[in-house]
DNA sequence: GCTGGACCTTCCACTAGTGACATGTCATAG
DNA sequence: CTATGACATGTCACTAGTGGAAGGTCCAGC
């Protein structure tokens, strides 16, 4: 249900449409909570009839500009202090690798190389990111970067463990 | 749709019922690929009447013995190598880093430093665990092993980093 | 003037996943 | 003999997430 709370607080620095979210879900949030436009737009009622949000203004084409309310501000702050989140499970990459028996050394290893393939060029892709990003000093970018520094350790840790998990592979084989 | 790739890989050890399969899922996939039981009854079902399984036998108490076909083995072996691993998405932890800029130094330090405890014992009942556990030398447990060390250089990164993280506030807040 | 692209919303059919309930069988300890 | 707990399956109502179709408005440039 992270959703709706991706959406109060991305309305807590300001309000926007719909669309307006939808661009910031493929941007910013992409990696971390995608979401898809029959998604937002549903919530966007729902949380609207629940009174977390309200909609401040109507624009051209239907515009319609929403806004967080009080109570919304209430639930955010609420979510972000009382609750914890729930542990990350379902990763795909990692039950492929509860079944490597089921391949060959050779295949196994193919595999993992890969993925620590995958994660160097993700990395690759952050460190251009990074580059390319004035942060200024925007204080509100603090978080940015935090995240951005997520992804750099996760990613690096990642590649580090499938060299190594190939390696064990190779060995467990040689013997 | 990894679930039905999970059960494959499952079946492809042993034959096994929907029963079996639940308890392999609640307790070494529970932390990587969670199922629940309507979820595996079903997709039993499925991957049956699609011809990659088959009722192998029929026990008491109405149990049926499910075992992978050939064409699941195809399917299992395509899906290990000819596929990629979609990216790990969604972490309700990072996203609420995102919006951190809603609370206090304070407040935001003190999630930092709780998700730096959830991790740390996270790791600490991992390291429980790997103890609790005679490997032996059986070669099929070398894919637990990698599992389990991913599992402790990741809740050591995200330590490490939620330290940090917490040390930056702090420092972005002296300025 | 008209066309293409950005802006903007709504709706629908679908799959995946959750949680709970209903139902029944078999083995064994008391 | 009976109660309990492990074994075993099936179904239903629900929420979350995916993907795409459809329809309409405003603006800028040719």
């Amino acid at each position: 249900m992270s959703l709706r709370h991706a959406m109060l607080g991305l309305l807590a620095n300001r309000p926007a449409s719909g669309y307006d979210l939808m661009k910031r879900f493929e941007t910013s949030l992409s990696s971390v909570w995608p979401a898809t436009q029959s998604q937002v737009y549903g919530e966007l009622g729902k949380l609207t009839k629940s009174g977390l949000l309200e909609v401040a203004a109507e624009g051209p084409r239907g515009r319609k500009e929403y806004a967080i309310t009080e109570a919304g501000r209430a639930e955010l702050h609420h979510w972000l202090t009382e609750s914890d989140p729930p542990p990350a499970r379902r990763s795909d990459a990692l039950l492929r690798v509860f079944f490597l028996n089921h391949l060959t050394p050779l295949e196994a290893t193919a595999y993992l190389l890969g993925e620590a393939d995958r994660a160097a060029g993700q990395r690759g892709a952050l460190e251009e990111l990074e580059k390319k990003i004035d942060w200024g000093d925007d204080p509100l970018s603090v978080n940015g970067r935090l995240t951005l520094e997520y992804g750099l350790r996760f990613t690096a840790m990642r590649e580090e463990w499938a060299r190594w998990a190939a390696g064990e592979i190779g060995a467990t084989d040689g013997k």
